[in-house]
DNA sequence: GGCAAAATAGCACGATCGTTCTATTTATTG
DNA sequence: CAATAAATAGAACGATCGTGCTATTTTGCC
């Protein structure tokens, strides 16, 4: 497991948006961000690869071209997709489970935002999974934007799973690694099988595997 | 888990092809069979939906109007690949470990072909997962023929699993669809590490996590 | 070897794609 | 309010897509 940056730190590394220097908005930036969060809702419905400029200003009533002027390549509106799902996720999943006290409590508030991230809000799938296999065989920048923020989020958690462990949460001898891969594997298959099988008891077979992972490694007095 | 007919019956459910009551193979179905193996190539690379008449033709130094005379749309062309990948699966994976005896070593034998199907043998993806991720949103035909084919392969994996509780393998309190659930999500985490983190740990990660599984719902005077 | 049928090629179609260029409108500043 | 800059629209480009139609070639059979 690489190490890198605090996952809070990167929430905001995106250029300059949002303000400048306190001064008000200026109307490009925020259709810029209205383009983008279109983006991002027919992204999670079509995937990365088959967001079409000409369907994105149709479906806020711009032009093709106002709307490119904003990124000056389709590459980049993919990264700012990207960026902006990044954002959210960090948001919703990340910053809420940061007031946990930490060790176990944290771990389990994590995996519960991701749960609801990835497949109980129904009807908009998580554009790191689906990134990822659209992408797994496409070298370049939207690549390594999808692999970059991935293995941010996939740190972060692991980060909570050592400091369990350092909490006397989990044994001496559980792998951090290893836990963090089988939790991982249990959010797939439960993307999986909620979105692709349509299978409703996937929400309980995800939470029981992740109760099983604890208790297998978990500490009985605290647990 | 929904009942299903046997893998080995789909098999060759597809539409009558290879020989006919013995005669000579037809010029027409060598050159499509060629043409779904080509399919079946780029798909691999590209997705399901990235596949093109077009660069397929290239591929193979046919014409474009060639190739698509086989199929009459780019959907049945699709289709044709997914079939074409099922049998490998069930040639591949399934059949090899039906010579397994019933209970434990099937059941091994299945995640073992089936991590060599999806990760170890690299540069070539698994379709059932991309295109559970391309097709979650997508009804329709192509959708369907996934969807069936990976429920049938599950459905066999998890009678493996159920074999193995039968033959006392397994304790008597082991869920059977729990872990078949756990040991799909060890599969997805495994694909995910290794073809878009290319994580060279995945391998161990996902057997190390099967053999967790094992341990914890396993008979230890079998296992 | 000639004949019917199947297989393949060639070409054109309408549509959509990302992108470029230029004109026009809107916003910001002095 | 005028001047300047930013934002957006419009039209057109070459490319690629799936598909249909019509010729031409190849195959299989008597």
């Amino acid at each position: 497991m690489t190490t890198s940056p605090s996952f809070v730190e990167l929430t905001l590394a995106s250029p300059a948006n949002e303000t400048r220097g306190g001064r008000a908005l200026q109307k490009g930036l925020q259709t810029k961000q209205l383009i983008v969060d279109a983006a991002l809702a027919l992204a999670t419905k079509v995937g990365l690869e088959g967001l079409s400029i000409g369907v994105l200003a149709d479906s806020i009533k711009m032009s093709k071209s106002g709307v490119f002027a904003h990124f000056g390549s389709r590459e980049e509106l993919q990264i700012s997709v990207i960026r902006e799902y990044f954002n959210q996720f960090a948001n919703e999943v990340f910053a809420p489970a940061m007031d946990e006290p930490r060790g176990l409590p944290r771990v389990r508030a994590m995996f519960h935002n991701w749960m609801l991230r990835v497949a109980v809000e129904i009807q908009s799938g998580c554009i790191f999974i689906s990134g990822a296999v659209e992408f797994d065989d496409r070298p370049g920048p939207v690549r390594d934007a999808l692999v970059s923020s991935t293995k941010t989020w996939l740190s972060a958690f692991y980060r909570a799973v050592v400091q369990a462990k350092e909490e006397g949460h989990l044994n001496a001898d559980a792998d951090e690694e290893q836990i963090a891969f089988e939790i991982h594997g249990l959010i797939l298959a439960l993307h999986h099988g909620a979105r692709f099988l349509q299978n409703p008891a996937s929400t309980t077979l995800a939470k029981t595997g992740f109760e099983n992972i604890i208790k297998r490694y978990g500490n009985p007095a605290v647990n």
